[in-house]
DNA sequence: GTCTATAAACCGATAGAC
DNA sequence: GTCTATCGGTTTATAGAC
């Protein structure tokens, strides 16, 4: 068949994150994929080149909502504190969403294997992932607070991350434990909590469908 | 020598906590311990028990401080909308210094390996710990909130825990990439903020310290 | 390109000398 | 109790028939 390669591929990523690299065998992929052991070397050469192949789709991330389209469409968006407010509230819920999309939540999952188990992979995620959506983010805060320290930066830069990884790698404990309903409605109330929390962190107006 | 095996439980735990079980060898353990492979087996029976034995350690956490010893002291505590912000502060605080103390971090870090890639450990886990500190604090958010619902408590409950997660994890790659510095002060912030933010959230009126 | 058979390396565990 | 040598099993990777 022409598309072995894509089925290795497809079921590499969903067995890298949900296992991780080391817990996951050639043999497991190759029979989730349903195609012989060999092709893997004979289309990726080895597992870890498999392996560094479901980066290359994971970073491969729709480019996200940034300030400065927010801006494109108002100019004046960050000159009153239900703008800045407004504007917290639309890059949170991108981000959150993003990362926590239920179709396309391996990516993620990926991604936080590697940052908590780091492989020779880790140096390039850092540079052309993580190091950019943070600095973006940290840029966005200094906008709205110019004297804010770097520490403080950081930290409001990384809450919707915090919260998006932790409820991504305890999903399957939540859901085992108590319930998928239970889960699903924790995720609306997460992010809605999430976005207000940096809100108010900021002394700006809560808006009202977030009370 | 008589403490082999506290030799080999200490490097186990160390080598656990960095790595995940399945990326660490019986033979890297022994090596750290500087002593002989066969006594993993002579002590323990096997890998697998002696993973388990590090858990023995990791759970013996000192006891928590609860909201039952904070209302044994002033017993009206929770009466005042300051005593309210008092208990969390207090509460927050010491979840955050014992699961981020810099000398026991590799107990939260196993646990974390856990909950993240479990294994037969893990429902005991489960059971004696998480879903332990879970409720308690739960139970304390709803003494303070009694009308919340079941997601916003949890929320709420485990607010403290993610922030420890996520930075205990990430903390290599932060310290490598910017420095060592930016991570104390970072994390000086990070349980100022997210006890200032549980406190505004509940709207009680924040300490003039956490400003 | 696909498949089978097998090589080469590694790991956990054990036997047995001391 | 400690140590060496080795077994048995699994894994990645490869060689070679088709």
């Amino acid at each position: 068949m022409a598309d072995t390669r894509e089925l290795l591929l497809n079921a590499a990523c969903q067995l890298f994150a949900e296992y991780g690299f080391s817990k996951v065998t050639t043999r497991m992929i190759a029979q989730k994929a349903n195609v012989n052991l060999g092709s893997i070397h004979y289309y990726f050469g080895s597992k870890e080149e498999l392996y560094f192949e479901t980066f290359r789709i994971a970073i491969d991330a729709d480019f996200p909502l940034t300030i400065e389209k927010l801006l494109a469409v108002d100019p004046n968006l960050l000159t009153t504190p239900e703008g800045k407010a407004y504007a917290i509230q639309r890059l949170t819920y991108d981000y959150y969403n993003r990362h926590y999309n239920f179709l396309e939540k391996w990516k993620r999952q990926l991604i936080f294997r590697e940052m908590f188990s780091p492989s020779p992979v880790y140096p390039k995620l850092v540079d052309k992932v993580l190091k950019l959506e943070s600095d973006k983010m940290m840029e966005f805060y200094f906008m709205l607070v110019p004297n804010a320290s770097l520490t403080e930066a950081f930290v409001w830069a990384h809450y919707p991350d915090t919260q998006a990884t932790y409820y991504l790698m305890a999903e399957t404990l939540i859901v085992e434990n108590i319930s998928l309903d239970f889960m699903a409605e924790l995720n609306r109330n997460v992010i809605k909590t999430t976005t207000r929390m940096m809100i108010m962190l900021l002394d700006l107006p809560v808006p009202e469908m977030l009370k």
